[in-house]
DNA sequence: CCCTCCTACGTACGCCGTACGTCGCAGGGA
DNA sequence: TCCCTGCGACGTACGGCGTACGTAGGAGGG
């Protein structure tokens, strides 16, 4: 009965939190539903977790980690920074519902540091140095801060949330949105992803020299 | 003494809403401190409005209508295209512990037509049309969307968030990083959004042809 | 054998959103 | 004039939240 039940501790308490999110988001994050996950009392989490909003870092954090080292076989800085900007992408698909906290929170651990290098290298090989690559690797990191969040939180609801939305709205009055108005109500994200990506980089090589 | 105290309102309970958002955060909206600041019973919000999560959308709402329209003197597209960015800075920037809410949200309003109207009439100067058109317009809203939220996320601390951040990894295992750590440590926020508005113009200038 | 310290846990407080029932009042028919 | 009806304001109550605080029990060192 008293069966050596596996201890708390700070890891299982993060790993618990990062599942809770991934299944069901952050706000259904409690800390005393976690412990019930645990199997354990609400307050034991405190010994191992100062208080909630650290637990989410470290949770966040945890996530961040999960960020993939990404290969390519090529020696054209263009593909480098695609393959980059698709591992990202692909991190932000893997974990829909916690991106967002990704992205609010400025992450300063070492997991962070390895996609600043990694991006700064690729800029760097683009022939980008100093305070102009950072500027530059920042542009980067906004575009697709920008559009992964629009394409996490539109995905979550059904694919189609099309023209119901706009129904209100005298269309009309918009001639120019009037005449794109199925583009409007439609998306493709990974065609939009490339459409953006590929924009900043012709952007990229415009101000190489 | 039965001074007719004014009778609570939709309007009023979203205008109040608006204002303790702009005040403390949304996180600091509540029904019951919404309805001690209107001098109401807290239940009595609750025959004008649903419940809290359509108030909160209403404020957002409310608060993208306070997009202001901008005035360029110029036939050049590039520099409508920056003026439109710009104002939607502006926008952020007077807004700023409101705007994760209305990156969040799916604006559908009258107000998120006109902004997409204004910037498909750019697209359209600088030569976009259809499909095009709204593909770049998106890749723009990215962009913003990614900036701006960088910008409000991070200007509320005091605005040195600096080295203190990073004293815990091992920069010197980080060639490149370490190259520019004093870069790194800092924002310019007005610079790095020109820079990146630039880099955006650049590129769709390549596409233009 | 005892003392110390660490961890698990229960209780309690002050918040939260909101379902539900009541009360008072204004306005309209008879 | 009186009464009825409907609506807005409000109080109470429930279940959930984060967490401060006190306690208990067991492991390890003296």
């Amino acid at each position: 009965m008293s069966s050596t039940r596996e201890p708390l501790t700070r890891d299982r308490i993060v790993d618990a939190a990062v599942r809770l999110i991934e299944r069901e988001g952050v706000e259904a994050v409690s800390m005393r539903r976690l412990a019930s996950e645990l199997g354990a009392g609400t307050m034991s989490l405190y010994n191992h977790v100062p208080n909630k909003a650290v637990l989410v870092d470290l949770a966040a954090e945890r996530i961040m980690a999960d960020a993939r080292p990404y290969h390519v076989d090529s020696d054209d800085w263009r593909d480098h920074i695609r393959a980059h900007a698709r591992a990202v992408r692909e991190l932000a698909r893997r974990h829909p519902r916690a991106f967002v906290l990704l992205a609010t929170r400025r992450l300063s651990s070492e997991a962070g540091f390895r996609t600043i290098e990694a991006a700064l290298l690729n800029f760097d090989r683009a022939g980008f140095r100093g305070r102009i690559a950072v500027g530059m690797m920042r542009a980067m990191v906004s575009y697709l801060l920008g559009t992964l969040m629009r394409e996490v939180a539109t995905s979550p609801e059904l694919g189609g949330i099309a023209l119901s939305q706009y129904a209100d709205v005298d269309v009309s009055a918009f001639p120019l949105s009037a005449g794109v108005i199925g583009e409007l109500a439609t998306y493709d994200h990974d065609q939009e992803f490339e459409c953006g990506l590929e924009l900043l980089i012709a952007g990229l090589e415009r101000y190489q020299s």
